[in-house]
This record gives structure tokens, C-alpha cells and sequence, in this order.
DNA sequence: GCCAACGTTGGC
DNA sequence: GCCAACGTTGGC
């Protein structure tokens, strides 16, 4: 047998069709909380410029997909809302506007580096704070509440988001 | 390619 | 505001 390569280019290594994902997409409310979803219905989530958070978005992600709208930097971090992945990836336009807190010299017209996905609201929740998840065994294991992560676009299993679903459902 | 310095994130 | 953790940058 022959070793190949991994290049940099090579596929992702999770299959082009797949059933219903699940995400955790943290946002600050001071920038855009479940009430600015509430009142837009769906918004550009632009702004990431974390390569691995951006290549969830353009790689992995599908339209249907199901997010948890997550409050971060905030006095009650939480789920405040869910939500869908509403359109495949497509450039920031934000990356090149100087006038943008999120603008990247860096990028290049003609190949942005940077690309947002449009999430739409499906509907707000209770806030399910940060300390009640961590006190849910079936939620050890989301990345999103792994110690030192930082990322602010996570995959969720189907067992954890039915165990927040679950949670929601309960008490409302 | 190493790695120190620096900047950012985000809970507390 | 503090600070641990992590990602990025850039000199070498």
C-alpha cells in the first residue's frame, strides 16, 4: 500500500450529503442577540475570521441544519433560541470594507478568505444558561463546553441537541 | 519549521 | 477588569 499525501486542498472528510447537522453558534447580544433574529427573522453571520469556524461554514454546513443561538461575553451566557442554517456560504463583504470593524487587508477581491452563512430564526427559547448545561451529563461532551475552547461556531450531536430540546421542552 | 510575542476570546 | 487558553504572526 501507498501513503498519499494529505494536501491541503483535499476534500473534507465528512460526506457532501449527510442527514440534518447541528451546530452551537455563539453571538454577542450587545452585537446581535435572539431579539435582533426576533425582529430580522435572519441575519449574515459575518464576521468570523477563525479558519476552523470558517470552514464549518463552507465545508460542512447545509441548509436545514440546526443551531443553537448561543449568548457569549455576556452576564448570562446561554441558548437563547433556535435556529437553521438558511443559505450555503458565500463571501463576507465585510473583509473589504475598511470602514468595518471586521475588515481584512488581507483579503483579496477576487478570492475572499472570509465567508458567512444566513441563519434564520426558528424560535426563541428560554434561556438555557451556561451553568445549567454543565450541570447536564448528556452535555459533558459538547465541544462547545470543553475547557479553553474558544471557537464560536461548534458541532452539536444529534444525542446533545435532543438533550437540549429536551431541556427546553421542559420547562419553558 | 520553530517558537516567542502578541492579540483575542469569553467566563468569572 | 482579570486571566487562562488558544490562534496568529513574524523573525530566525
Amino acid at each position: 500500500m501507498q501513503l498519499v499525501g494529505r494536501g491541503r486542498h483535499l476534500p473534507p472528510p465528512f460526506p457532501v450529503t449527510h442527514a440534518v447537522a447541528h451546530w452551537l453558534m455563539k453571538s454577542e447580544p450587545g452585537e446581535c442577540g435572539i431579539d435582533d433574529l426576533v425582529r430580522l427573522g435572519s441575519v449574515a453571520w459575518i464576521g468570523v475570521r477563525n479558519y476552523q469556524a470558517r470552514n464549518f461554514m463552507r465545508d460542512a454546513m447545509q441548509v436545514g441544519d440546526g443551531v443553537l443561538f448561543y449568548h457569549s461575553s455576556c452576564a448570562e451566557p446561554g441558548v437563547a433560541g433556535l435556529a437553521e442554517v438558511a443559505s450555503a456560504a458565500y463571501p463576507d463583504a465585510t473583509q473589504f470594507d475598511a470602514a468595518s470593524p471586521y475588515h481584512d487587508p488581507k483579503a483579496q477581491a477576487g478570492t475572499p478568505r472570509w465567508v458567512n452563512v444566513d441563519v434564520k430564526l426558528v424560535r426563541k427559547t428560554r434561556l438555557l444558561t451556561l451553568s445549567e448545561m454543565r450541570q447536564q451529563p448528556a452535555l459533558v461532551t459538547m465541544q462547545a463546553l470543553q475547557r479553553g475552547n474558544r471557537l464560536s461556531i461548534t458541532p452539536v450531536t444529534a444525542a446533545e441537541w435532543h438533550t437540549v430540546s429536551a431541556l427546553l421542552a421542559a420547562r419553558r
